[in-house]
DNA sequence: TATTAAATAGGAATTATTATTATTTAGAAG
DNA sequence: CTTCTAAATAATAATAATTCCTATTTAATA
């Protein structure tokens, strides 16, 4: 664990307004003013893969230290992104009432991440090969 | 409605598979040569504002000829994207079950996009202003 | 402490997208 | 069917976001 890595994931685990790596790189330049830019996109990139942090699918990327299970809802008018507890985007999504705690939801979108059929025969296929 | 704009809806309707910008702009080329990639982003774009097509939170984003209601698989190992009927993707987040039709889920992510509190009473009171 | 593999700094390069502007065109009006 | 005009386009420059490259530095451990 080097310094750069402790500043950028105690930052993030600080800051909860989900910033982007450019506002982390600035905020962790004020801390060590020589921290390089690249180093800070390997970093969020690193702590993404070993599900430190975790990566929202925004344009640009926005970068969340908080990792228990929840979504986000995107404010369409000011941007502000906030969270939401899993069991009430369940509930939204089963019984479709657009009020959540933080607002109104217009609408939503859900990417869904894993293998896919033919994906998961080939990787059983692998197994049963080695066996 | 120009020919530009004719030939990259007809292509997203015909081709399933998600495809980028670029990948669009090179498709849409074969029939009209002179195409400026330029085009393809702002008809893509004025498409998406209207609602005629959709686009997912991809990097690099990809773009949907099909508008009714329905979210993306995405197989972590080869990339292909499947569409998930909308009624799956909420029995999915309901019941926790990983199986769907088109693979196994290991992970999701939603965004919700509306007006949060704040937003919500600005617009009202302006309503208010005016009657 | 010396060693060394891994990490970093700094900057170049790449990718994706948006902006600019001169030219062209679709569709309205005559 | 022509002429006109606002809107759309082509070509390219510019910007934004991210990744790559490589010489240098550093953390960890022998």
């Amino acid at each position: 664990m080097t310094n750069q890595k402790k500043l950028v994931l105690d930052f993030l685990r600080r800051d909860t307004s989900h910033p982007t790596a450019e506002a982390v790189w600035e905020n962790v330049k004020k801390q060590l003013p020589q921290i390089s830019r690249a180093t800070v996109y390997r970093i969020l990139d690193n702590f993404q893969k070993e599900g430190v942090i975790r990566v929202l699918e925004t344009k640009p990327t926005r970068f969340d230290g908080q990792i228990e299970p929840h979504q986000h809802f995107i404010c369409n008018n000011c941007g502000k992104i906030f969270d939401l507890k899993e069991e009430k985007v369940c509930r939204c999504l089963r019984d479709g009432s657009n009020m959540v705690s933080v607002g109104k939801v217009h609408s939503f979108n859900v990417n869904f991440y894993g293998l896919c059929q033919n994906c998961q025969t080939e990787s059983d296929d692998n197994l049963n090969n080695k066996l």
